[in-house]
DNA sequence: TATTAAATTTAGATTTGTCTAAATATTCAA
DNA sequence: TTGAATATTTAGACAAATCTAAATTTAATA
């Protein structure tokens, strides 16, 4: 059985590769992993040995089969821990990740399974990403940044791109959230800062950087 | 921060002693860990020399204070989680140790906190064992197994003493549950069995065996 | 109480995951 | 395209937790 070391790599891999299809790196690895390239490399060998990856030497590494399916269930936990979390135990947006991080190692298939079933088997989480099902597929959404919107647009907020306690804690204060409609009143040309229509009354601007990590869906 | 391992130990030193006050032998650890003497020895000097418990070379080993209350939080998270597992997501009875068994070891205060608030801050998990409250307190209960009392005698079911799945499943299929009321309607003086009155018509036996390992309380 | 049996500890090794420092490969820029 | 900067790997070591086999202590019993 893998260990929470091996997963946490496989998960790293999985989140590092999962863009484009590029391999990870070593110092990528090693950054995200809080450890050393030494430590990586040395970890990567053994990985390699048990076919959970495809790697070659000095050009980084891919997860095979294997590894991907590995990855995808562990995603799956890790989603729907903080589904829980955040839903049914009111903890907060930017709490939850920590402590889905430690759950997500728990080993038992009909916990994951009575949970999803408790949360009417979510297709996202509380940051808008997808949720694989059990048999490890996804469900993709159409969305873009918020800040590559043009003046006028109805939208839908659906997710976060940074997951970052302070990010969040910033989104916790304003008024935006996760499946609010908002429409673009107008985007400054100056500073690529953009006006939103929150509601009737109200407009709330947002600063480029902050665009660019909000995800959003025209409607 | 204490390892899963040294969790274990601490946890098991105390479910070895809390009984009597005696001390743990190495031999009823290595038993109760799966693990050989030795590794236990090895690990009695490790944990002594953080203060963690009180060792004497072939004499056992007793909590002090630091271990005592380490492994009070670990009980009371691991029956707050067996709770949840039992009433929220309707888990087996005789499923929900094992997983507690991991998820007891997850770190996080708010968690075990916003679990307990949930469950609306539970005296007893569903096996009918106390369950330390936030400082480490436990609610005891007059009880006594079944087999020492006498016919006649009208009685709840509060517990069990044996957790093995063997023995969880066999009360699951019988009409018997914990929070019931029962009477002795007669105890066979041959082989100790005992016949209960579970309700205004049926009269079930137990064997003495059995009986042993259900606890009651006066009513 | 002397001897044997059982329990416990010690000695020395192993596995997993990590580290530092040194060596090697790759990349980038002049 | 060559040399410097950067990234990666190797070598050797270490800590945690474990093991087997041997030595020692304690307990049991004749």
């Amino acid at each position: 059985m893998a260990s929470q070391t091996v997963e946490n790599y496989i998960k790293t891999i999985y989140l590092l590769t999962e863009m484009d299809g590029a391999s990870a790196t070593t110092s990528a690895l090693s950054e995200k992993l809080d450890t050393t390239a030494a430590s990586v490399t040395d970890m990567l060998k053994k990985l390699a040995d048990q076919n959970l990856i495809k790697y070659i030497k000095y050009k980084g590494v891919k997860l095979n089969q294997d590894g991907k399916n590995m990855a995808l269930q562990l995603i799956r936990k890790h989603r729907i821990w903080e589904t829980f979390l955040h839903e049914k135990l009111n903890i907060s947006w930017d709490s939850i990740h920590d402590i889905a991080e430690q759950l997500e190692h728990v080993k038992s298939d009909i916990l994951i399974d009575k949970l999803d079933t408790m949360l009417n088997y979510p297709k996202y989480d509380p940051h808008g990403d997808p949720i694989p099902d059990a048999s490890g597929k996804l469900t993709y959404r159409l969305q873009k940044p918020l800040n590559q919107s043009l003046s006028g647009e109805k939208l839908r907020i659906v997710g976060v791109k940074d997951h970052k306690p302070n990010f969040l804690k910033y989104l916790d204060s304003i008024p935006l959230a996760i499946d609010q409609v908002i429409e673009v009143k107008e985007i400054i040309e100056f500073d690529h800062s953009i006006q939103i229509k929150v509601d009737q009354e109200n407009v709330w601007t947002l600063s480029e950087q902050a665009a660019e990590n909000i995800l959003v869906k025209n409607i």
